[in-house]
Formats: structure tokens, sequence, C-alpha cells
RNA sequence: GCGCCCGUAGCUCAGUUGGAUAGAGCACGAGCCUUCUAAGCUUGGGGCCGCAGGUUCGAAUCCUGCCGGGCGCGCCA
């Protein structure tokens, strides 16, 4: 399905091409950067184009000469009711009342569909997001990341995209063994042992409990005094596959469910960075070489080594980065890198989803990416700043040490899945968030995720209501709606258009915002009705103007409720 | 020292990838409830879009340089 906008950019190159053959407009001229949108001042009609102004100093033309040109072409669709040409060459159309009334059918038509988009033409995208490290439970810091790039998987999918949700699981590093000593610690706790407190540098979370105690079940004591080498990979899977276990029902409280999850030790098993290394070293891209000291801060532990070096310098990074650690082990970038590539065996772009604190190497991987795929595959790094956790204007306190810290499934259980996803979705992912407890529970206008919802519940009551006096919507007397009503009519068609652009910048709150703006255009309009009454949507003595009013007030909660599943957020049917 | 992000109303933030007179909410002022749900609505004031240049028909948006704030700059993950 097409947007009504990128249908008018069709008649605008329909009307250009004609007034080449005429003569007009010399042919060849860059098109490109033509826009058709709507103005930003509605009273400047529905719909806006810049044509003239692109088009007019490469065609050699006045730019209101083209724009009147160019109007008197475009006059003639049906649908058109007039066209002007304001400013320095705007061109702007006004469709006609029915052009807006066939936009609310084809809502009612496309149902849940509406909105959905070819844009992505079926290409596939892998989405990794989450990817938080298996050890211990998801705390609200892993949380926005996980929201936005989940919105994001959906409303790529809805853009007309083929989208892959992957976890990348970091089991091979350091921190994993660190919960492997851990887990041994309460395992040996489990046999009966009094561990005392849970030492400096290891993990002292109640979460390792039932782990300790499932490998004491398990295994019995044998491992009790065994040197760490008999243990470590064992305690280690079982840790990890357990604090997976756990991941996985954090993210099923907020709806998310991944397609993939990648380990990093299989990565790291299947000698996939032999292989980007090797690829990499044909290149040149790979050398051995001596890092030059730390800037800035003097470590008087600094020792040159030479070490296997990515060529990160030749695509803009400070200095090149190693692949492997003097012990020969793959350092983290060293792993990531073949595991980026291995994503984008099956997949056309890939898309990462990382907190603010790893912005430092963004360079780095986008530069590994670009060198092993050729520049073949878009990839993208969303970066998600930090949420600032407040109860009442004051920061909840966490303490990492005591394993207090706020945990994902205590906030979802508090405040519910649908307010945590729409408000982690209600500012743009690099701006930083304050989430309130006390606020985003609040019923009031001052908080969207409840305006959003009062307003789909809204039209529910509505239908009800409508319902009990034997009246159903009906798209056959759509004559009867008015301007007002057409104006909510219009602002629900910009769904697809919205799908579209958010899409394109990977910018999933702007559906956030959308509906808010939605929503407050429904509330205004309803509450219209108090002084007047010919303004109300039901109206007893009225069958048709209800109907056909329901028709409308059915199409705003269809696109309310199409915009809350791109954002994960059901629809509530009354509040 | 270098890199990345940010700077828009008193506050919190949008700004449709460069469009027309820069928007919304809160706060402040003025109105409005025997309600199709006031869990709100209507309306008013409030701006050097950090500063200075540049690019062009047009800049909050793109480029350069400053100023100010945040984050990062290990063979960590």
């Amino acid at each position: 399905m097409t947007t009504l906008y990128a249908r008018y950019a069709a008649h605008i190159d329909a009307a250009l091409d004609a007034l080449e053959k005429e003569g007009v407009l010399q042919p060849g001229v860059d098109r490109r950067n033509l826009t058709v949108e709507p103005p930003r001042d509605a009273s400047h009609g529905d719909l806006a184009a810049n044509a003239a102004m692109v088009l007019a100093k490469p065609a050699g033309m006045n730019p209101r000469a083209l724009a009147e040109a160019l109007a008197a072409k475009l006059n003639a669709i049906d649908d058109v009711a007039s066209v002007d040409v304001a400013g320095p060459g705007f061109i702007n159309l006004r469709l006609t009342d029915d052009a807006w009334r066939a936009e609310l059918t084809l809502i009612a038509e496309g149902g849940a569909d509406y909105g959905r988009s070819t844009l992505g033409k079926g290409s596939i995208v892998n989405v990794e997001y989450v990817s938080a490290n298996p050890t211990g439970p998801m705390h609200m810091g892993h949380c926005r990341g996980a929201v936005v790039g989940d919105a994001l998987a959906t409303l790529l999918e809805h853009a007309g995209h083929k989208v892959i949700r992957e976890y990348y699981v970091n089991d091979a590093g350091g921190q994993v063994d660190v919960l492997a000593r851990s887990a041994h610690l309460r395992y040996r706790e489990a046999l009966g042992e009094d561990v005392g407190e849970i030492p400096e540098g290891l993990y002292p979370g109640d979460y390792l409990i039932p782990v300790g105690q499932k490998l004491a079940h398990d295994h019995g004591d044998r491992f009790v005094g065994a040197p760490e080498s008999d243990w470590l990979v064992l305690f280690r899977e079982t840790a990890v596959a357990a604090m997976m276990d756990m991941i996985r029902a954090d993210l099923a409280l907020l709806g998310i469910h991944h397609d993939v999850f990648s380990s990093e030790a299989i990565v790291q098993r299947e000698k996939k960075p032999e292989a980007a290394e090797a690829i990499l070293r044909e290149k040149g891209l790979v050398y051995d070489g001596v890092l030059e000291a730390p800037k800035g801060e003097v470590d008087p532990d600094w020792e040159p080594v030479t070490l296997p070096l990515f060529r990160s310098t030749q695509f803009g990074d400070d200095q090149d980065r190693p692949i492997k650690k003097s012990n020969g082990s793959w350092t983290y970038f060293g792993a990531d890198m073949a595991y980026h590539f291995q994503k984008a065996q099956t997949a056309d772009a890939l898309i990462d989803i990382w907190g603010a604190d790893h912005a430092g190497t963004v360079k780095r991987i986008k530069a590994a990416v670009t060198a092993l795929t050729g520049g073949t595959k878009p990839f993208d790094v969303k970066l998600v700043q930090m949420v600032r956790l407040l109860r009442g204007g004051e920061p909840v306190k966490m303490s990492k040490r005591s394993g207090n810290f706020v945990t994902l499934a205590d906030v979802v259980r508090e405040v519910g899945k649908d307010v945590v996803r729409f408000t982690m979705l209600t500012r743009k992912a690099d701006a930083q968030m304050d989430f309130d407890f006390a606020k985003v529970v609040e019923a009031s206008k001052d908080n969207p995720v409840f305006y959003v919802q009062y307003a789909h519940a809204r039209i529910c009551s509505l239908k009800r209501k409508a319902a009990e006096a034997g009246i159903t919507a009906s798209g056959s007397e759509l004559g009867r709606l008015d301007a007002a009503d057409l104006g909510l009519a219009k602002l629900a068609a910009q769904l697809p258009r919205l799908v579209e652009s958010a899409a394109l910048a990977r910018e999933p709150h702007r559906i956030a915002f959308y509906l808010y703006d939605l929503a407050a255009a429904f509330h205004s309009y309803w509450n219209s009705g108090n002084d007047d009454p010919t303004r109300r949507m039901f109206q007893a003595d009225a069958p048709e103007v209800t109907a056909a009013r329901l028709f409308l007030a059915s199409a705003i909660g269809q696109v309310i409720a199409n915009g809350l599943a791109i954002m994960g957020v059901a629809a509530a049917e009354e509040m």
C-alpha cells in the first residue's frame, strides 16, 4: 500500500513529464529532492510540494512560473479541490472532502494492517538489542535499550522489512568466569558450608543461590576442594544457562522475544574470529604492531607490546585496535567483529542498540563491518541514553555492591508492561530521560501513556453505548461528516506516512508523539460536545450522523491501536 | 589532549532528514462541570533555536570555529 503522499509525489512526477514533453521544462533535471508533505500550517492546505523551488535553478526557470505551470496540471486531478502557489514557490494542494472520507474507508478496510508499508521491500534487517551480560537478572539500565530495540524491530516490520531480533550472549569473557566462581561459592554454601560474606569481586546476588543448589544436587560434593580447572567450564555453562533463562523470563514480562541468541563462546569455538582475521590480513587491514602509549593520564604500568591490530584509523578511528590480547585470546572487539560479519551473512542491513557508555567503540565496529563486507551491508549503531530512576522527584538509590539494584521485573510488576514500554518511547533515544514511578502511573493528561490509552478507551466506550442504542458504525453516510470531523480524519490518515518516516529515521519514539497528538485532537473534539450538543459523536436523535461519526471514531481507534501495536503497548478498552 | 552526544519558552521536551509566522505539556494569567467520562477543555502572555561565520531560493536542521554541559578514551566487557 502506498501512502497518500507517495501517490501525489507520483502525480507531480507525471506532471513534470508532461511539462518536459510540452517543452516548458528541459528534460533531465534531477528530481531527487522533491517532497510532498503536509504543510506545517494546516491553513496552507492538505499537501505541500517543493518541486518548483528545487527545480527552478537547475532548470533555469522562475520558481513561481514553474509552480504555476505545475499547478495547472495538478488541478486536473479528481481528488484535488484547489491548488495554490504560495511564498517562494510552494505548491499547496487542497483535497476534496470526499478524498478524506475515502481515507476513512481505507482505514476501516485496512484494519490492523492499516499503516503497513512496502517501503522495505522485504529486505532483511538484523536488529541486535539487549545483549546484557549473562551475569544476573535484567535491571533498569537494560530496559530502555530493550524497549527501543523491540519497538524499532516491530516498526521495521510494519515498514515492509523482514526482521531478525537477535541477542548476543557474552559468555566468553572474564565476567562469566567470575560468575562461575560466584556459583562455586553458592555451591559450597548449598552443601552446608558457611561462606559468610560474599567476597569483593564476586557476584553477591541471591539469584545465584538456586544455581548453587542445582549444582550441589546434580554433582554432590566432588567439586568442593577440586582445582578450578576441574569445574570452571561446567559451572560457567550451568550458571550462564540459568542466567539466560532468567533474562528470557524478564524480557518476556516486557513482551520481548528474540529470534536468535548468538553465543560469543560458539563464535570463538567455530573459529569465526580467525576467519575474519584472515580476510582482513588479506586486505592489509590487520597487521602486527605496537600501540602508542595512551594519551592523557599517564599509566606507569604501560608497556609496548606487539599485537595484531585492526587498521581502524583508516576509517576515522583515533587509533588502531587490537583484536587479540598478549595471552593469545581474542579481545572483545576481535570476537565482536567476527560476530557482526556472521550476522551480515543472513541480513541485508544490521542495526545494534547500545548503551551510550559504549559510544567510544562505535567507530571501530563500524569500520570492521565496512572492511569485512566491503561496505555492502548498511550498519547502524543506535545509542540509547541512560534512564534516571526517580520516585516522586527523588532519585532511587541503588547499591550495586549489595546486588540490590532495581530489577526490570520489579518495575514491570509495579507499574505494568504497557507503562514501561510507552514511557521508554516518549523521548528520542539519544536524549537522557527521567523515569518517575509516581508520574508514570498518574491518571492525568500529564501522563502520555494514560492520555493515549484513554482516547482509545473512550472510543470503545462510545461504541458500546451506541451498540446499546442499536446504532452501528456505517461508512455509507460519510457525507454527513463536516470540517471538524474531517480534521480528525486527516490526522488519522497520517499513520502510514509516520510509519515510513519513523522507520527511515529508525526512531520509534515518533509513533508515540504522533499518537499523543492524535489523542489530543480527539479529546479536544470530544470535549467540544460539552458546550455544543451537535458536536457530540453519539446523538440518539440523529442516528445517521451518529453512524457516520462512529465510523470516524472507529477509524481513530484503529489508528491508535495500530500505533500502540508498533510500540508493543496494549490498547485498553476501558480504564 | 582527542573522539562521540547534547545545547530550542522559566521547567521537561517535540520539530516530519533543508521549507512558509519555530511547536506541545508543565508552570503563570483569564474563563468553563445538574458531564455523549472535567481522569478534562477553551484562551492569553512567554523565544538572539548557546555564540560567530559559511553553504542556498530558503537553516533550529548541513559545514567550520568558539562557549557551555554530559559520556568515553585499557590487551575490560
